[in-house]
DNA sequence: GAGTTTGAAACT
DNA sequence: CAGTTTCAAACTC
């Protein structure tokens, strides 16, 4: 067994955020001398799991995991997070910090979800498994998330960065104190921990150590930023500096989380999708011309570069292109020069998304809420199945509606398109947004990518680039194949009836990072069911250039579905590739967005369909008919 | 390990 | 919006 020393970082990193409620208890600034022995103990068990655990585990196991052995006054992972009051899931860390290499697989049993008091914090009991090398749960300290998952009570592949604990909300943040007082201007961050100082002395070392071991955790080596720019990889991907870094100054800690929060708002407000994933999967795996030769593996052109690279002399064949490496290919949104890219050169990206822009029109059959159904229960089953490795096979995804009886030419054609709500969705979206660094796994991951998120290529950005939606399938309780259902999205009303409701509080989670422009499900008619206008495809390409910063803020209050006027043009994502996962793994049927959308033409067939399977039948036909 | 190159991010 | 500067990662030696 070999355990890398990034990979005892990011253990230690969890044992920091256990540790630190702890701490905050305590003295915060003070050091804890079992710290040092806790994070060694934590760091075996976690070595040991990572070791042996590399098949996902049912989600009802209890066995305390790596994460949650961390904690300090319980077998079982006690995971304190702070109770977010509509603060912003950092997806991006999760996102952009996971490597592909090592997706994180946390499940949660709803069971095992507690709230301590009514007040902000709540302790939450999860059942952490550890999928490959996962050394942490990486909660972001965002309960929302811990919520997400628990309310699926279905075990699913979240990717995020090992050992970054992200701060999504101030809130959580402060949850986290590291058990050493920082100096931003005389310490790095590997002084946080005693474990990761004999690691940090030197970063590049280090970083090729990480390299080698497929280590994704995010660790800067910033001197001048303080990390608090986007130049920082960590504050980048919403995550603390910690175990691994060696940047010099760094404010990016959680003791400096106001600071933080005020900096990533004012990027924010400069860019409000600067958080969010570059990387844009695609939904279905590409046709075979679209895939290029990677060495020995074939590499499915699996997304593109939310804005393109602009390399000139790299030629995108090095790591300076982010498409490069994404291991995705360059797209006709590049400014690169002389591109070469061997995952794809500018311009062949381009039939993806025209090829992508068929298939819409041609899926685009099926009712918009049939759509959304299938899709909720696609993404569902998808986050389900794919996490599974046996079902990461590609297979041949049947569209559900299609699968049903449903063919194109029978189904209504729903120009509508509809914009799952931030709340719903953004939870997950990063989760599934791989980084580029672990092309050896990037296949499968892509797959999943694909599997939980449109198709970039097909569908308006603003909504490929977030779950949307579905990801409420997936936590609804109602769907998942734990049998835990008790929410219905539908309804937000009904938290309180559900350990999803218990996880998702009203009281917001704030997707202002990762979904400023979703406000919910909005049909639009932007997309017709006909070819895309120039403008259009336009759209798609600079999706996150124009969304009012009124809607990320709009998310913050969760316990509201945002049922927005169809009027408003948000443009929803077309749910057109749902097929592509195939019928079989539906679980169960959800309508979340049917009573936000009540003016929607009747669904038939596709919902119908699925009814007759029996697989979606639990909910009541007055919301198909929504 | 130091220095260089590179391109994104930030700034003007 | 374009040009410039700053920055840190990637890369080279």
């Amino acid at each position: 067994m070999v355990v890398g020393q990034s990979q005892l970082g990011k253990r230690r990193r969890l044992q920091f955020e256990t540790a630190q409620e702890k701490i905050v208890e305590n003295d915060p600034g003070s050091e804890n001398p079992n710290t040092a022995g806790k994070s060694e103990i934590l760091e075996s068990s976690c070595a040991d799991i990572s070791s042996t655990s590399h098949n996902i585990q049912p989600t009802g196991s209890t066995q305390s995991t790596c994460p949650l052995s961390l904690s300090q006054n319980t077998r079982n992972a006690s995971l304190t997070v702070s109770k977010p009051s509509g603060i912003g899931l950092h997806l991006n860390s999760i996102v952009n910090a996971r490597p592909l290499a090592c997706p994180l697989n946390v499940s949660v049993k709803p069971t095992d979800v507690t709230y301590s008091s009514a007040g902000r914090k709540k302790s939450i009991s999860i059942t952490s498994h550890m999928q490959n090398n996962m050394q942490c749960t990486s909660f972001s300290s965002n309960s929302n998330l811990v919520e997400n998952v628990s309310a699926t009570s279905e075990e699913y592949t979240h990717e995020t960065p090992p050992s970054c604990p992200s701060y999504n909300n101030a809130k959580s943040m402060k949850i986290i104190e590291h058990e050493d007082k920082f100096d931003p201007g005389s310490l790095n961050s590997g002084q946080t921990g005693r474990v990761d100082e004999l690691d940090r002395s030197n970063p590049k070392k280090k970083r090729k150590k990480t390299e080698s071991t497929d280590d994704d955790c995010k660790h800067c080596n910033c001197k001048k930023s303080k990390c608090l720019k986007l130049y920082c990889d960590c504050f980048a991907a919403g995550i603390y500096c910690a175990g691994p870094c060696s940047c010099q100054g760094c404010f990016n800690r959680p003791e400096y989380e106001d600071t933080v929060l005020e900096t990533r708002q004012q990027i924010e407000s400069r860019n409000p999708l600067a958080f969010a994933p570059k990387i844009i999967h695609r939904l279905t795996q590409p046709p075979r011309s679209q895939i290029v030769e990677d060495g020995d593996q074939l590499t499915p052109l699996a997304g593109r570069h939310k804005r393109g690279c602009n390399c000139k002399k790299s030629m995108c064949l090095k790591k300076y292109c982010e498409c490069y490496q994404a291991n995705v290919g360059c797209s006709d949104g590049c400014r690169c020069e002389d591109c070469q890219n061997i995952y794809g050169k500018k311009g062949v990206s381009g039939t993806i998304r025209e090829m992508g822009m068929e298939v819409i029109n041609e899926k685009l059959n099926c009712s918009f809420d049939d759509k959304m159904k299938v899709g909720s229960i696609r993404s569902r089953s998808s986050l389900s199945e794919f996490q599974k490795p046996h079902n990461l096979t590609p297979q041949t995804p049947s569209f559900q509606c299609s699968n049903h009886g449903n063919d194109a030419s029978k189904a209504r054609v729903l120009p509508g398109r509809y914009l799952p709500s931030p709340e719903s969705e953004s939870t997950f979206y990063p989760s599934y947004v791989s980084t580029p660094r672990s092309p050896k796994n990037s296949a499968s991951f892509d797959m999943i990518m694909e599997a939980s998120n449109m198709n970039s290529e097909m569908v308006p950005f603003g909504q490929d680039l977030y779950p949307s939606v579905e990801f409420m399938d997936e936590c609804s309780p109602g769907c998942t194949t734990s049998g835990t259902a008790t929410g219905h999205l539908t309804s937000m009303g009904d938290w309180s009836n559900s350990s999803r409701a218990q996880l998702l509080p009203p009281g917001g989670l704030s997707f202002s990072s990762l979904c400023p422009r979703r406000s919910s499900v909005t049909p639009v008619t932007l997309f017709g069911g006909t070819k895309l206008t120039d403008s259009q495809q336009k759209s798609i390409d600079n999706y996150d250039d124009d969304t009012p910063n009124i809607l990320k803020d709009s998310s913050i209050q969760p316990n509201k579905v945002k049922v927005t006027s169809p009027n408003k043009k948000r443009i929803s994502p077309p749910r057109i590739r749902l097929h592509e996962l195939g019928s079989n793994s539906l679980k169960s049927g959800r309508k979340f967005i049917l009573k936000a959308v009540p003016s929607f033409p009747p669904l038939t067939s596709c919902i119908n369909s699925k009814d007759n399977t029996g697989r979606i039948s639990n909910d009541p036909p007055a919301d198909d008919t929504l």
